[in-house]
DNA sequence: AAGTTGTCGGTTGTCGACAATGTGCACCCG
DNA sequence: CGGGTGCACATTGTCGACAACCGACAACTT
């Protein structure tokens, strides 16, 4: 990257995207609580803005469903449950073994590409486990992941990935208890990448199913008892009517 | 459903999501065509109402991948190249393989559940057909598919699918010549349903790819040349960075 | 006392005006 | 005549103020 398009970039995301991005991080980081109510001037307030770019990110967060509107109430952090998870690391599941599929389906050279970035990234896990940062380790999981997915070349598909996977990290950020192990980690990062060494379809989609069901298993299974207390959520609709906004 | 809550449901949906369905309903219809501006103040006027509530529509859109934006400049209607059909069904394949493959995890009852659903679609789809209607024809394609993709259950699935049948009725749209036989129609369809109820997972999924792969042959092979005349898109961004907004 | 109705605080929803930005064109200079 | 510069226009981006709305509490009625 040269000097002229860093300069650029410096100025190219607009204010809303940034406040987003924001939020976004303060949520997957579990610095808010699940069921936090955000107000929009209180937020425009304390960023030095006004309300319209602040609302425009909440929207966009309420779209990736990290926050929960209700029209004229207003809008809180989402707080996930069981059913969440299990729709989240199903979905993953879709879009990952599509991936492979679709890269295993591009022939010789499309795989070796993907397993020279894979390969990269189970270095950066490795090390990040021995780190014992946590932080780290999440990131160096979703850059394998993600990897895997943009294999594909498919930007739809890799959107929607980003949105579950900072779905699935806040949960995991709130169920502190289900860390994975690091040998389970490894060992599973690894069968994925010798999978796609071998081309085998099959047992590339056992591979992904098994890991990511084995993780929803540990989120759902852990009480997460420890969450805070019942704030005043959006508890109110009446009937079957979805989340408004 | 009681004399009451039919009266709630009149003003539930809020004016931007009104705005949006509208557009969102011009769009895929094809009345507005490919590469043609949109203007918030314009759209306001025309509709009585401030920008906010248009600029809100308008960003959903763009979400949704229908309009394009380029900040400070302006929306486009989409207009959806080759490669953007192979990924639109690319990722729909993705969806619906996995939901069919869910639905035949769920058990017996949940798939003879999804296939009385699946068969009302396929007798709406018939009639479609012989009506001669294209507009219902879609609409029935449309409900078959969804129906498919809601058994299984995740919102966020259906919530994806349901923007890229959006975008895949759009290239319809704007690509008569694809339209596919009525026979192959029918024909496709209902190998679906009989891989459902044989609960057969590998036929299931060669049966979607194959019927999905041929769709987007049909919409790619026919050269678009019909397509309206280039219209000042956005065309303008220097290097790989992507739309912005 | 139970149910209904009125009022109130707080939040979002909408609006019109202004500012900032990007584009295209005419102009100027070499 | 070509390349760069500055201007003018159109559009979006942002702002502050007001209106509409929802939920909760209190007062009232029966």
């Amino acid at each position: 990257m040269n000097r002229i398009s860093s300069l650029n970039s410096l100025e190219m995301k607009s204010v809303p995207e940034r406040i987003a991005d924001d939020l976004r991080q303060l949520i997957v980081d579990g610095a808010l609580e699940p069921g936090q109510q955000l107000s929009e001037v209180a937020l425009a307030n304390q960023l030095g803005v006004s309300r319209s770019p602040v609302r425009e990110a909440l929207q966009r967060l309420v779209r990736e469903r990290l926050l929960v509107a209700s029209r004229n109430r207003g809008v809180w952090v989402a707080r996930f449950t069981d059913a969440d998870i299990t729709e989240i690391y199903d979905a993953r599941c879709a879009i990952e073994t599509f991936a492979a599929q679709s890269i295993i389906d591009s022939g010789a050279d499309r795989i070796a590409e993907v397993l020279t970035e894979l390969r990269g990234c189970l270095d950066e896990l490795e090390r990040a486990l021995q780190s014992g940062d946590f932080q780290k380790v999440s990131s160096a999981d979703l850059t394998f992941h993600r990897a895997l997915v943009d294999g594909a070349r498919n930007s739809r598909l890799s959107d929607a990935y980003a949105i579950l996977f900072s779905e699935a990290l806040t949960c995991i950020h709130w169920l502190e208890i289900a860390r994975p192990s690091g040998e389970e980690l490894m060992h599973d990062h690894m069968e994925f990448t010798a999978a796609l060494e071998a081309g085998d379809s099959a047992r590339m989609r056992e591979v992904i199913r098994s890991h990511l069901s084995s993780a929803a298993r540990n989120l759902t299974e852990s009480k997460h008892g420890e969450g805070p207390a019942d704030a005043p959520s959006p508890s109110a609709w009446t009937n079957g009517q979805q989340e408004n906004q």
